[in-house]
DNA sequence: TCAAAAGTGTTATCCTTACACCCATGT
DNA sequence: ACATGGGTGTAAGGATAACACTTTTGA
């Protein structure tokens, strides 16, 4: 076994892909469900994760091989082709993590593991792509993050409570007083408003408030018991292995800022749209409401769109005009996106 | 030796800074000039660079060693303070390049490197921080990136006329539209504004048309031939060793684009400065002048600093009145910063 | 005729961009 | 007095955010 490496630099590369599409107007995200870690030694050695931890579902991912592939973004394709039967259009890094402790990996794991997060974006026609993955609304991992129908319930409920009580508890009044500046940055109140592109800095302030599942098994896991089943792990989001969460945050986090200055949306749309089709995109992936005439003035304006002619046919209402992306904003603008910023 | 890995995924994560600092009104990043290439295997096998390489600088930079350190950043930083004998305050992840072939190490060289990049900021005074290092003008990297007297003559004279044979050069006429649309877009005219941001795109265009010295020499490595001396690499920007001028480029990219909506520049300020510092530090970062009124009015009506009330005592002109950062700021607004854009 | 969704007009306000001009100090 | 940088007033034009109202279809 030339692998046991730890002593020097030995390292693994896992690279992981939160792979987006927005269905019936909510966003998901495709995960797998598996029973073993891949991540071991080249050979499919089949770890059996202990007892909880194999019902929880995670990214599409594997490891890096540098013999075989020639960037990250290749090896990156190649394993979510085998695991989803997907092929991917946009892709984009997002970033590469690498705590001790916060990817628990099998029991036997022996090798670090080094996470490269990627996000990409896809159109979706209903149908899971193959049997072993599916997709999950986004908000079921991160029901706090949804403000479509205002402020959800949960945060005032559940969420500030126990971080207020976090907060008390520290130490000295001095990091008391930082831990409640740093919660109020990240879920607005007290003059600061939402800004939903925190998502990551909102779940590290939970994981380390410990409100999430995440906190507790790790902090098992790293002690060598087994994992506990947690309580209300549905209260504050389905869980995911290892650090996949965190995965997620970071890839909604980055898609929300990036609608607002490239056009990244028409990448989860069919070829034709109508307009509120497009907004109702933009809202389900930024997790806000915005406002209709605004939101068409805007596409206008920075010519993301043209007509393609075409009107819809189904039922309930007025046809509405079908639009296509404009290709060429590319070639004309700068930074064209669909900036978005609340509204009341 | 058991290292020689290859065969399955064992990878050597590099981790690299980019150090920032303005001194004089120019931007300087730190670089080391080394003999030998330090992320082979744990020792220090001091292997030899080819000739000419070895007279290139570089970024400082090291091997992760998971064993030694919890996190990444963690990693980073003791590697930085060993080489440079400099403590780092402001930290930031950029990227993780993987390609095969852009990080070519010493001949003997076995594991394949995954370079994870980041961005550091500090306020230097003078004098370089250890014997081994010393702070170079980014620009002398990236001669094309300063427009702050104007488009450089460069561009002009050199960059563009190479483009356009390079763009020619392609196979179908479609992919040499392709080509000048990618140039267009990268540097501007016909009615796209120079984006000041495009630094990693405008450096991999240089890198693929191989008007730039990393490229040929890349080209050669891979054969496993010498790397010849390159006839003229000053005027396209000093090369340096390995990717590093690509992960400079990501930092530069990177500092300009954060610098509007994170109050980052003052990370380069002493404690108190004059609103012509911050102005010309912002410039000098960014490569563009900026309207000094305007400047003004922004920095003031963001609530950004706020005035220590001592005055400037030294000649050649009024004297200026100080400030110093108004830390409040990050309690109040979600996203405050240096918002800039170009000038007439 | 009513529900459902499509689509338009208008306004106050703020931000941006660009003018051009005056002030205080050292040599 | 003049060079050097410090510091301000003001106005046109555009982008934003918020109003509420009309139109077209299917059931």
């Amino acid at each position: 076994m030339a692998e046991q490496s730890s002593g020097s630099h030995g390292v693994v590369i896992g690279l992981h892909a939160a792979i987006v599409a927005v269905i019936e107007k909510q966003p998901h995200v495709l995960v797998v469900r598996r029973a073993y870690a891949p991540l071991e030694s080249g050979a499919a050695e089949a770890h059996h994760f202990e007892g909880e931890a194999s019902s929880e579902s995670g990214l599409p991912f594997g490891p890096f091989d540098p013999a075989l592939h020639r960037t990250l973004e290749i090896g990156l394709r190649s394993w979510v082709e085998d695991q989803t039967a997907l092929r991917l259009g946009y892709v984009e890094q997002l970033y590469t993590f690498g705590d001790r402790g916060r990817y628990v990996g099998a029991p036997g794991a022996s090798a670090r593991v080094v996470s490269v997060g990627y996000l990409a974006l896809t159109h979706a026609e209903e149908r899971p792509p193959s049997t072993d993955s599916l997709w999950h609304d986004w908000y079921s991992h991160f029901p706090w993050e949804d403000w479509r129908k205002g402020e959800p319930a949960l945060i005032g409920t559940r969420i500030a409570p126990k971080l207020a009580a976090w907060a008390g508890a520290a130490g000295t009044p001095g990091q008391q007083a930082r831990r409640r500046d740093r919660i109020t940055l990240c879920f607005g109140g007290d003059g600061i408003p939402w800004d939903e592109e925190k998502v990551l800095e909102r779940y590290e302030l939970l994981y380390e408030a410990g409100l999430v599942a995440e906190a507790a098994r790790d902090r098992r896991l790293q002690q060598g018991k087994a994992a506990a089943k947690s309580a209300k792990a549905s209260e504050m989001g389905a869980p995911m292995q290892f650090d996949h969460r965190r995965i997620l945050a970071t890839a909604m986090g980055r898609l929300r800022g990036k609608l607002k200055y490239r056009p990244v949306v028409f990448e989860l749309m069919s070829d034709a749209f109508t307009l509120l089709e497009l907004q109702k995109t933009v809202e389900a992936i930024s997790g806000v409401e915005l406002h209709k005439q605004n939101f068409r003035r805007l596409v206008e304006r920075e010519g993301l769109v043209e007509p393609t002619g075409e009107q819809t046919a189904r039922g309930g209402g007025r046809p509405a005009a079908l639009f296509r992306f404009r290709r060429e904003v590319l070639k004309e603008r700068p930074a064209p996106g669909v900036r978005v910023r609340g509204r009341g």
